[in-house]
DNA sequence: TAGATTGTTAATCGATTAACAATC
DNA sequence: TAGATTGTTAATCGATTAACAATC
């Protein structure tokens, strides 16, 4: 089992388990199938099959899937079944909004800790949090055996804040700077720029 | 030329372009080759020169691209030669951390309304803007002729406002909201959820 | 010139889909 | 039982890479 799964295939995995949550919770079903997921989502029955059958048998035949099951097996592959800390760089507009953010906690994180290297931030409240200075960054992450990370920097220092972070062992970061990171083998990165996204679209804009 | 461009390469043109506006901007580099634009992105060189090729001939043998005139072909393939006015729904802290957000003008866009359905919002300034009743959203869009909107609602109100949205002409839409949206064909979608890009780095955690 | 690098072809690699036996 | 749907195989489709002639 799990030999090599595909990146791609892991990266479709949250979304049916947002889906799934949804048909769970919003609309009170108990089973679906393949058909009707990959129906809601723009997505091929089969590939949603063979995504799952990378992992192991979670359906049957004639009935489909159990939703709450599914999700279980589903939030075990993902390793959700803990909360995962998350430290934030960055308590610009940005900042704050992730800070603010309700949608954490619900999905399997919690960001515990927020950073900035602005003395006229540092000592805000933040939604419970109260920005701290980015001096401190690497006692707070070694010692709390923090993994992930939120970077919401500017460009200019964004790298910087990687390498320092990486340096006392995270291993996941969800960048919104501008701007490609380098990292090491072993360190996963996810970005989100609204204007690289923005871009792809108007190449389709007549 | 151009008879069909796979989506995958469109959407790597953006980053391309990204990353060669730095090379010309922060470091006053004039030309650059496959080999060093893809050691700079973790691309193969191969790749880049494969991904140009669907739309010219952009290089020189022996010296590579001129970097300005890369970016002003980059640009013009992807139709950022107009700024294109995109209208903001959601004022929440998201919708504020978009509307002060300063790097969309410099590359191509510029947010030029935010609505909310919120009495207490309506009104309120941000950053150049004032925050108005999304009732008046269709009115606007229309005349206007607005083609892109950024989606910073609840997930959910982001179906019901995609719908209004694409009812008056929008063809381009980025969402924020964690929620699979329906739209007709012709009509393009970019998502933006931090939860499932956190849930897939997970995958890899121990 | 010699070295570097392009654009392109063909080969390889990987992902998606169609189809269906198994079975609930 | 009959209908529905799974998990899986094989075929198809598409994307990436390696290699190199052309040429700056």
């Amino acid at each position: 089992m799990a030999r090599e799964i595909p990146d791609i295939v892991i990266g479709r995995l949250p979304v049916y388990l947002r889906e799934l949550t949804r048909l769970a919770e919003d609309e009170g079903k108990i089973n679906t199938s393949s058909h009707e997921l990959g129906k809601r989502l723009g997505i091929s029955s089969a590939q949603i099959r063979k995504d799952l059958s990378h992992f192991g048998e979670f359906g049957k035949q004639g009935t489909g899937y159990h939703i709450k099951y599914l999700i279980e097996q589903l939030r075990d592959i993902l390793h959700l079944t803990q909360e995962w800390d998350v430290v934030l760089v960055g308590a610009g507009y940005l900042g704050h909004a992730l800070a603010h953010y309700h949608g954490f906690h619900r999905r399997g994180f919690r960001i515990s800790w927020v950073f900035d290297n602005d003395p006229a931030k540092i000592g805000l409240k933040m939604d419970e949090l109260v920005v701290q200075d980015v001096a401190d960054l690497e006692k707070v992450v070694s010692e709390n055996n923090v993994k992930m990370a939120i970077i919401a920097v500017s460009a200019n220092q964004a790298q910087a804040i990687t390498d320092r972070l990486v340096a006392v062992g995270i291993q996941s970061i969800l960048s919104y700077a501008p701007i490609h990171l380098n990292v090491p083998p072993g360190v996963e990165i996810s970005y989100s720029d609204p204007v690289v996204q923005l871009q792809r679209m108007t190449y389709y804009l007549a």
